[in-house]
DNA sequence: TAATGTAGTTTATATTATAAACTTGTTTAT
DNA sequence: ATAAACAAGTTTATAATATAAACTACATTA
């Protein structure tokens, strides 16, 4: 009856960073950082398992002199985001 | 722009059984059981949580000699239940 | 009356989320 | 030039959470 939740989305940091890559082409570790309200540690370790589920890409480089980490999201990604909803709503609707 | 999840309600059992009980009059532990698939210590300890915060009321009582918990969702749970669907649809849509 | 089943609760453990502290380097002020 | 403040993160420690395993109490069946 109730399909089981991804717990690596059903996560309020990961999802909202999922939120945002969903819709943009790339986002940055501070875009992120601002749009999230989250705190950089926070945000790296949450950065870090999405990576490492294959859910996002991370690129590091330079604005400038300045480090800058750009992440992207995947097709797996994608579907697991896709998936993700669609479970949920069986839970509220 | 994201907006906070309420952590009692952002747990993938404590929503079923919220889901469950949005929906009917009451429900007794043994079917909040079978429709969720939980383990009874599991189910107990979120029914505590939730009765804790005031979302739900329970009454335990028997029938015939077999004792019966039933679970009820309060005015407060409602509404809980209700601004949390409200706020994800905020990340997922 | 021994074994099995029902309806839970309590407690222990494993996982997670989160913040605090730290690192590396840059820019600004003195 | 160098000290102070800032930027962009990472690492580590701690607190909270979810979950299952073990247990209790009683009922039913063999």
């Amino acid at each position: 009856m109730f399909p089981k939740l991804d717990p690596l989305l059903h996560s309020e940091l990961r999802l909202a960073v999922m939120s945002i890559l969903v819709g943009v082409d790339e986002a940055d570790f501070t875009y992120l950082k601002k749009q999230t309200g989250a705190t950089s540690g926070n945000l790296s370790v949450q950065i870090d398992k999405l990576l490492a589920a294959g859910y996002i890409t991370v690129e590091k480089g330079f604005k400038g002199k300045m480090p800058r980490t750009t992440c992207k999201i995947t097709t797996a990604g994608q579907e697991a985001f896709e998936g993700y909803v669609k479970a949920l709503k069986e839970y509220i609707s």
